[in-house]
RNA sequence: GGCGCAUUCGUCUAGCGGUUUAGGACACCUCCCUCUCAAGGAGGAGAUCACCGGUUCGAAUCCGGUAUGCGCUACCA
């Protein structure tokens, strides 16, 4: 029988969840869903110091906006519970005192300021940094000794001495490590929280875990959880390290690129069917021109082969165009919906609330084409709902036109539109253009006037919907206010 | 410094010994459409496959070295 597919996802909250270990959760996900297996969301809550408060809220949120559920862990609970490493300090003390007992650990009573000045030292000396053994080979007169000194001592792991350790990661193939570059790691310390090596070797162990997928950084820890595996005499889980995701230069992707938390993405109006298709491809590929995939399309075709051993750009302009196709396929009402908490929350407090559903959904098909993300739908579509424009006067004179031609235009589309009961689109047109011939002018030259004088910009939506959205009276007040501004500059 | 991993257009990538004059996408440029902006359509430019050797009838594809980049080198994960 083949050992079921039990893949996790292990994030420590210690910050918002960033981009590169929500890519991490999804091809866990993935590699879960691809194969029926199961997805286990683990807690590595093990550095009290570098705890944030909501972290953990920040990433269960954006698991379950993305769409990937879990089958064990936090809030569900699970056979192998409890999913919080802070919980389980019991199991991993005993299976510490288990490695001490059989010699493969020992208690280390150095101070982390001797420590310190050691790496100095050796650092100073060129040296590789490393801990120096000190307490590895203590008696027992000498250990009593340090016991009355009344510290508190770690637990480190007796690593041995020479050989090799490798393993075959399952992207990258063989690979080895020679031991003597490895030293005596902690495994236990003196807080009692264990450290990730071990935390995650016991509980990987502990929950079945047949894969470990993750991110590339853990490559050179990997011997050590080798090592580990084999003094406790476990199986161990097959290994895939996955490519990092960098910044425009190069760096690992950090606050200074941007936005690196996937919360700030979904502030900032991508839709969780982008970030899903964008991550996927950052590091994946299905062929040589699949760019848009669905999420089941992904996990249908999803596999560690396909899986790149570089690491990977993130490409900004990539994900905008993305977000933008994806936000044209939307259903109208469907944009409608996702984009009025952005226009609620975005809009200029004087824009009454609540917002008119009817009007937004009028305003919405105009705006869809143009908007990259939800969060620009507010820009695009401000001058809907203020009353006052704010613009430059002279915008009003377009290219080949001078002041009088402008106040002249408005004047004349004034009364025409004023004359008219109706003001769709269609008869808009058939007012305005017949209109710019008898002006002498070009259609380009009175619409652009028009488009300032309604709406402000220079560019906006098609002028005859939109002033059939906006209304007559809107429109005729708008033009005449424009008219007043023009006259006045004179 | 040591160890490890990687190296195809600016970026994401396809390619897994001959089908390749290296394919696609984003971005960029030109044209078309057009009341502006988008969207859309048609083209274009852009990669001596990091470099040097080797294996082979034949290498982007296999091997070795060099260079460069990245990661790790904590009582952080």
């Amino acid at each position: 029988m083949v050992t079921p597919v039990r893949v996790r996802f292990a994030p420590s909250p210690t910050g918002f969840p960033h981009v590169g270990n929500i890519r991490t959760a999804l091809f866990n996900w993935l590699y879960a869903r691809h194969y029926k297996g199961k997805f286990i969301v683990r807690i590595e809550d093990t550095d009290v110091t570098r705890k944030v408060e909501g972290a953990i809220e920040a990433l269960l949120d954006s698991l379950k906006w993305l769409g990937m559920d879990w089958d064990e862990g936090p809030e569900v609970g699970g056979k192998y519970a409890p999913y919080f490493q802070s919980q389980r300090l019991d199991i991993y003390r005993e299976m510490a005192e288990r490695l001490i007992v059989q010699e493969s650990a020992y208690y280390c009573y150095c101070s982390s300021q001797r420590l310190e000045e050691m790496r100095a030292e050796q650092i100073k000396r060129k040296q590789p940094p490393g801990y120096d053994r000190r307490c590895r080979d203590l008696t027992p007169e000498e250990r009593s000794a340090k016991e009355k000194e009344d510290i508190t001592p770690v637990v480190r792991f007796k690593t041995p001495l020479s050989s090799q350790t490798g393993f075959r990661d399952l992207i990258r193939g063989e690979v080895v490590f020679d031991n003597s570059t490895l030293d005596d790691f902690v495994l236990l310390k003196s807080d009692g929280y264990p450290t990730y090596h071990l935390a995650s070797v016991v509980d990987d162990h502990l929950m079945a875990i047949s894969h470990v997928l993750r991110a590339e950084e853990w490559l050179s820890s990997a011997p050590r959880h080798r090592l580990l595996y084999q003094a406790f005499g476990f199986e161990p889980p097959q290994f895939a390290h996955l490519p990092m995701i960098l910044g425009a230069d190069r760096a690992k992707l950090s606050k200074r690129h941007g936005a690196v938390s996937i919360t700030e993405y979904k502030e900032l109006g991508y839709l969780p069917e982008t970030m899903v298709n964008f991550l996927a491809l950052l590091g994946w590929s299905l062929d040589d021109r699949t760019e848009l995939i669905s999420r089941q399309e992904l996990v249908a075709n999803f596999s560690l082969e396909r899986v790149s051993q570089t690491a990977a750009i993130f490409n900004q302009e990539k994900l905008n165009w993305m977000n933008g196709v994806y936000i044209r396929s939307l259903s109208v009402e469907d944009f409608a919906e996702r984009a009025l908490p952005f226009l609620d929350k975005g809009l200029p407090a004087e824009v009454r609330r609540p917002l008119a559903k009817k009007y937004v959904g009028e305003i919405m098909p105009l705006i869809q084409e143009r908007a990259k993300t939800l969060a620009e739908v507010i820009g695009l579509s401000q001058f809907f709902f203020i009353e006052d424009l704010d613009y430059d006067t002279s915008l009003l004179i377009s290219k080949g036109m001078d002041r009088e031609a402008a106040l002249k235009a408005l004047a004349k589309s004034l009364a025409s539109l004023n004359k008219r009961e109706a003001f769709d689109a269609e008869s808009l047109e058939g007012v305005l253009r017949p209109l710019a011939a008898e002006l002498g002018l070009k259609t380009g030259q009175l619409f652009g006037t028009l488009r300032v004088a309604v709406t402000g910009e220079t560019a906006a939506p098609p002028l005859f919907q939109t002033m059939a959205v906006l209304g007559k009276e809107r429109c005729l007040k708008r033009i005449e206010a424009a008219q007043n501004k023009l006259a006045k500059r004179g």
